[in-house]
DNA sequence: CGGTGGTTTCAGTATATTCTGAAAGCGGAG
DNA sequence: CTCCGCTTTCAGAATATACTGAAACCACCG
């Protein structure tokens, strides 16, 4: 009863795919995506569509619009092959630059709009007379504390991944930075 | 027809519960929940759940879920009024510290179990033979990916959050950082 | 004890999300 | 122009999640 173009996979790779469904669940993003996201990750070679519904027996269409979504997260691509007509999908394979491009991409739909909703919240406190003490006071520290983050994650962004994967491996690193830095 | 211990809510605070159950939604806190979070953080005094229940136009049993598993995140917890029998309820103040809190615990729920799991997977792809080179070449990266945040992470928890905050307040700390620690 | 004020549990209902299959779209080949 | 292989869209079905209200529970009080 297995769907023509199932690929073969071990029960390691299977039992990946499946957790990283869940997490992705609770992460936000849907199981069938993340399923398909871990399956194009550790592919040998770029899929068809065709092959991740059989691999994953999920609906052709479903399997369209997930890759719809990952191809809009910019971590999955169309590829071709010589004399096919078909559309090849596969994964980036960098995993610190997919991490980079997923906080990027979660930081602009989710913590910026966050920042002007608290940014017009403030104002709008500021504006009332009389102004409510005790509200304006939360509003702000969760600004300032949303700001204090949102400058310190531009700042590690420019660092290149060799940089930041060298800074975050270090060793005791924090604590020399810490005594380095912060100490005067 | 409003609930008789409905509390008044500015436009700037109801805004920002709306906002903030949004948010939760898409990190995969349910909407309610996160809701009754943003009103006892921006509340000036702890309160009941009736009126946690009437302010929000939910559920008293909706809340009483609600605020056991805000309680199990260790963000929120009881208080008593002296004579007074009902339990009271308040979120922490402190932003910091609650960002650590709910990071710790996405971690131990979510980021551990995921580091089991990918050994497990190429433990097992080990003892395969013919092992699958390409599954276990790329399952390995990921390991190695989260297994060096994993450490990062452990060690910036070590720091204060005076400490914290002070270093990622840190205006262009980052480039110094990078220059001192990483050129070599 | 039985009553009173409060909290929690839980089965059933409502709502939101995800998934499917059928139909429509698209572009190249003949 | 029409057929063919493939992809996308979308209305409705299936499923999962969240919410409600009624009932059970609990602890204290008289």
């Amino acid at each position: 009863m297995a769907t023509p173009a199932a690929l073969p996979l071990s029960p390691a790779v299977r039992k990946f795919i499946v957790h990283w469904g869940e997490m992705g669940s609770s992460w936000g993003v849907n199981r069938t995506v993340a399923q398909i996201h871990a399956l194009l990750y550790i592919a040998p070679r770029p899929l068809t569509a065709e092959e991740i519904a059989g691999t994953l027996s999920i609906a052709r269409s479903n399997v369209s619009t997930s890759l719809r979504e990952l191809q809009g997260w910019g971590i999955v691509r169309v590829a071709h092959v010589l004399g096919d007509r078909r559309d090849y999908f596969e994964s980036m394979r960098d995993v610190w630059e997919m991490f980079r491009i997923i906080l990027e991409e979660r930081k602009r739909r989710e913590v910026d709009p966050t920042l002007s909703v608290l940014r017009e919240c403030v104002a709008t406190i500021e504006k009332t007379r009389p102004a409510d003490p005790e509200a304006k006071r939360r509003l702000g520290d969760l600004l300032e504390f949303m700001e204090t983050m949102d400058s310190a994650y531009r700042e590690f962004r420019m660092l290149s991944i060799t940089d930041l994967r060298r800074f975050l491996k270090l060793r005791g690193g924090v604590r020399k930075v810490a005594s380095l830095i912060l100490s005067r």
